[in-house]
RNA sequence: GGGCCCGUAGCUUAGCCAGGACAGAGUGCCGGCCUUCGGAGCCGGUGGUCGGGGGUUCGAAUCCCCCCGGGCCCGCCA
């Protein structure tokens, strides 16, 4: 139990004895007041049920934290005593301030990022994977065992695609020099375009008036693709289209690669497959290696395949009672009508869930299928909670994937299965798309952020060492700042912009914290500190560093980054505003000094511990 | 057409789920500090019909209804 929450318990036990109302309900209501003048604490009468607010009568005083009770309107505010949170909260301020274990830690695997290995990550995938590590550390730093992993989509149609394209080219080698993943990205691209104006081409003719300029329309959109990735280059773009254009029927051939991937009976087709997803995945790796995205295993959609767990799945949906016929084929009816089921599966109420498509007419597997049979293997791994970190495109999907659980009698996992949602990331007016070809990678996000951090550096003739950790917190601070439900529009000028509101801020002011400290030369003791010196921006700074545990706790099992972040900013911007007119180290009385140094000391840890769960490293100099 | 998400200062955004005190920041713009224990800083000013309209309530940015605008989904793709 941190200070804080013991200074509230008493405001709770005033509150709850003055007014009757029940103890649990108060704790609920209070609220950090809003403005200074309003005290620390605060509690709406009303919203207990207090209709006449009574003054608080003088035995109400004598509390350890709580030094004042006052009625305000129709709020009672309380004001802390600085003085006895001060010697509680540095008496013995361990390392490890703000971070408070669960009392009941559970096993939660989170599954993040997971693109596609056919292109380079773009930056709607920097977003998935910086959310999913930073969800995967608020976690940890609760307490729970948290696994990573990154599920690798290599049995669908466009890891064929793909496959396909290359085999036309005649398996090439990548050039010297050019990062894997964005050279199969090419290939993917081409090979993807070529293949659906072919289609586009061929509907045409029997199309009729407006399906005709819908098509058309489509048409123009792909050939503009063409042209820029005939662009990048001339003699592989047409080395490929020729080869494409003279099968027959491309559409089967990528069907067969699908097919004798999924069965793994063509060893051939098998290792070309794996070396390009393999070269795809190393490409990730080496992109998120820079922002400090790591994942504790890969799990092959293909080896699922293979060891028969699919198969399992899809004998279960076959002999399941919601099995239909639908549009022709075989699907499982997964409109849940029960409202309590359907509440426990976050189903929306206005919601018509479409059945489910068990499997492909020639046999294969569809991705949800496939994903029921996933999400089995991660809970047959222990895991207690699993939590998907899903563009919300995939949401409807997703809750197929629940839904299918729950009615194939796997009750706890469909209710232990959570989709961590994002919206899109979109790029100053186009839209991206992978199939196109058109995205910025995350590479070149990175790199711009990092010659506008190398720019500022060189310019303030900084650390030149620590320009990797200042341009991974840049980014990370862009993502973790803005709720995962509001789309991003993505503007460079956002990320490379390092004022305020910043994640080189929070590290700056971290290194002046810490460099204060590194230079004090004292051990500053509670004891000796002088407590009258506690007040004006100091106090506020010393109440800031006292809510840190709650606002930890409550950002991280809500899993909400940008809450931590804004309080993080907060504890900056006082600090920063202390700093500018009050000396610490030339401070020449003893007392006032240690008091100085303790309140700073509180507000590294505080800045240390918030900073790395968040993943944006601390620095010491910069 | 149906469903889901979003709409708060010029721009980015917190507060909305669990309704309460003059809606809080950053950025931009205007003016000031002039290098300090690290200026990636500090101070002041400017800027808001909380998309619009109804309703519920002592009280609505927050809850309900309708409308408008943006995004996404509605494939035997993922």
């Amino acid at each position: 139990m941190s200070v804080i929450e013991d200074a509230i318990r008493e405001f709770v036990e005033i509150v709850a004895r003055v007014t009757g109302a029940d103890a649990s309900k108060v704790a609920q209501e209070v609220t950090f007041s809003n403005r200074e003048e309003f005290g620390d604490l605060s509690v709406a009468l009303p919203s207990l049920g207090v209709k006449n607010v009574q003054a608080l009568p003088e035995s109400l005083q004598g509390k350890k934290f709580v030094r004042l009770v006052k009625k305000e309107k129709v709020y009672y505010n309380a004001y802390l005593d600085e003085k006895e949170i001060f010697e509680s909260l540095f008496q013995n301020l361990s390392e490890f301030y703000g971070i408070t274990k669960v009392d009941n830690p559970k096993y939660i695997i989170v599954e993040h990022t997971s693109a596609n290995p056919i292109h380079p990550l773009h930056i709607g995938h920097m977003r998935n994977a910086i959310l999913g590590d930073i969800i995967s550390r608020m976690l940890s730093c609760r307490g729970h065992k948290v696994e990573r992993r990154f599920y690798v989509n290599d049995a669908g149609r466009q890891v064929a695609i793909l496959t396909y394209g290359y085999i036309k080219l005649n398996k090439p080698d990548p050039p010297v020099g050019v990062k894997a993943d964005s050279w199969l990205g090419f290939i993917y691209s081409v090979t993807n375009v070529v293949l659906e104006i072919r289609k586009i081409k061929g509907e045409l003719n029997s199309a009729d008036e407006s399906r005709r300029a819908e098509l058309i329309k489509r048409l123009d959109e792909l050939v503009a693709a063409a042209a820029t990735l005939e662009s990048r280059d001339r003699e592989t773009f047409y080395r490929l289209v020729d080869a494409i254009n003279s099968d027959p029927d491309p559409e089967k051939s990528i069907a067969d690669i699908v097919r004798k991937y999924e069965s793994g009976t063509d060893k051939e087709i098998v290792s070309t497959v794996r070396k390009l997803v393999d070269m795809a995945l190393k490409g990730f790796q080496e992109s998120l290696d820079k922002l400090g995205v790591k994942f504790d295993g890969f799990d092959y959609e293909s080896d699922l395949l293979w060891r028969g767990e699919v198969k399992k799945v899809i004998e279960e949906m076959m002999s399941s009672p919601y099995r239909i016929t639908y549009k022709d084929t075989l699907a499982l009816e997964v409109n849940v009508q029960d409202e309590r089921v359907r509440d426990a599966l976050e189903i929306p109420k206005g919601l018509e869930l479409p059945p489910l498509v068990i499997m492909r007419s020639d046999g294969t597997s569809l991705y949800t299928t496939r994903d029921v049979a996933y999400t089995l293997y991660k809970f047959s791994r222990g895991a207690e909670v699993v939590i998907n970190v899903i563009a919300e495109q995939q949401s409807v999907p997703q809750m197929q994937l629940r839904a299918a659980l729950y009615l194939l009698g796997h009750k706890r996992e469909a209710e232990n299965l959570f989709h961590y949602s994002y919206a899109m990331v979109s790029l100053q007016g186009s839209k991206m798309s992978g199939r196109l070809g058109k995205y910025v990678s995350l590479d070149e996000v990175y790199e711009l952020v990092k010659a506008s951090v190398e720019q500022k550096i060189n310019e303030k003739g900084g650390n030149r060492e620590v320009i990797p950790e200042v341009t991974s917190g840049a980014i990370r601070y862009a993502i973790a700042s803005v709720s995962a439900n509001k789309q991003l529009n993505f503007n460079v000028k956002t990320v490379t912009d390092f004022e305020q509101n910043s994640g080189p801020y929070l590290q700056y002011t971290y290194a002046r914290a810490y460099n204060i400290l590194d230079k004090a030369n004292e051990e500053p003791s509670v004891s000796e500190a002088d407590p009258n010196y506690i007040k004006g921006d100091w106090r506020n700074l010393l109440i800031l560093i006292a809510k840190f545990p709650v606002v930890m706790k409550k950002a991280c099992d809500e899993l909400r980054p940008e809450d931590l972040v804004a309080y993080l900013r907060e504890v900056a911007d006082v600090f920063n505003k202390v700093y500018n007119y009050e000396r610490v180290l030339q401070e020449p009385d003893r007392g006032k000094r240690f008091t100085k140094l303790l309140i700073v000391k509180g507000v590294e840890r505080v800045l240390h511990n918030g900073l790395s769960v968040l993943g944006i490293t601390p620095l010491k100099r910069m």
